[in-house]
DNA sequence: GGTATAGGCAAGTGCGCACTTGCCTGTCAA
DNA sequence: TTGACAGGCAAGTGCGCACTTGCCTATACC
């Protein structure tokens, strides 16, 4: 009845949906460097495993796929797991424009 | 940063999107209609004040409006809320199709 | 009027989840 | 080899949230 609960999950928390605003902004980034653009642009004094687990969370959604070379793991986006919300849910028009 | 934690947080409940599936399919029903057709069809033994509280989230997130007619109270959806989901994180194709 | 129906309000409870803490593994440069 | 760097694993904690419980208001039918 519920296709992806980990889809809905992964967006239920408001620093994970920045951290994929900041890796639509620079995708393949590390953990390292996403803390720091998290501490500096949003504020957000999240702590390395805090970041760490909602990586892990983003990815089991779908949204997030990783690249392991050498030391660094580079993470890039997948907006497609989205697609399902609107095709569960179409979105009507509200006829904006006459 | 974050436009709207609401929508979220009322997509985040499992039997909150149940409710949504549930409206798409018939539109304007109460609240004790929603109730009958959650534990029939779905098997979900929600007590009413859990669905009443369920629906005001979904309408505090713009998903779903209320329309007093005496002593009935018809819940309408409104998937609209959902377009800013797609316009924040634009949905890259996959080439599905060559 | 009285009663059943449809819904609302508020305090209390249990559990999931975000976050911390502490320690461990693997990679690169000196 | 040794140290610094990038990341992982697991147990513990605090809080938000879904759900219950109990009682109250309002509309409709007899």
């Amino acid at each position: 009845m519920d296709a992806d609960p980990d889809l809905f999950r992964a967006l239920g928390d408001a620093t994970r949906r920045t951290i994929l605003d900041e890796l639509i902004d620079r995708d393949g980034q590390t953990l390292f460097e996403i803390c720091g653009r998290l501490t500096m642009k949003h504020g957000l004094a999240s702590s390395r495993q805090a970041v760490s687990q909602h990586l892990a969370v983003l990815e089991q959604a779908g949204l997030v796929h990783t690249r392991r070379q050498g030391r660094y793991k580079f993470h890039h986006v997948d907006t497609s797991p989205l697609r399902s919300i609107v095709e569960r849910w179409p979105i009507h028009r509200e006829d904006p424009d006459p």
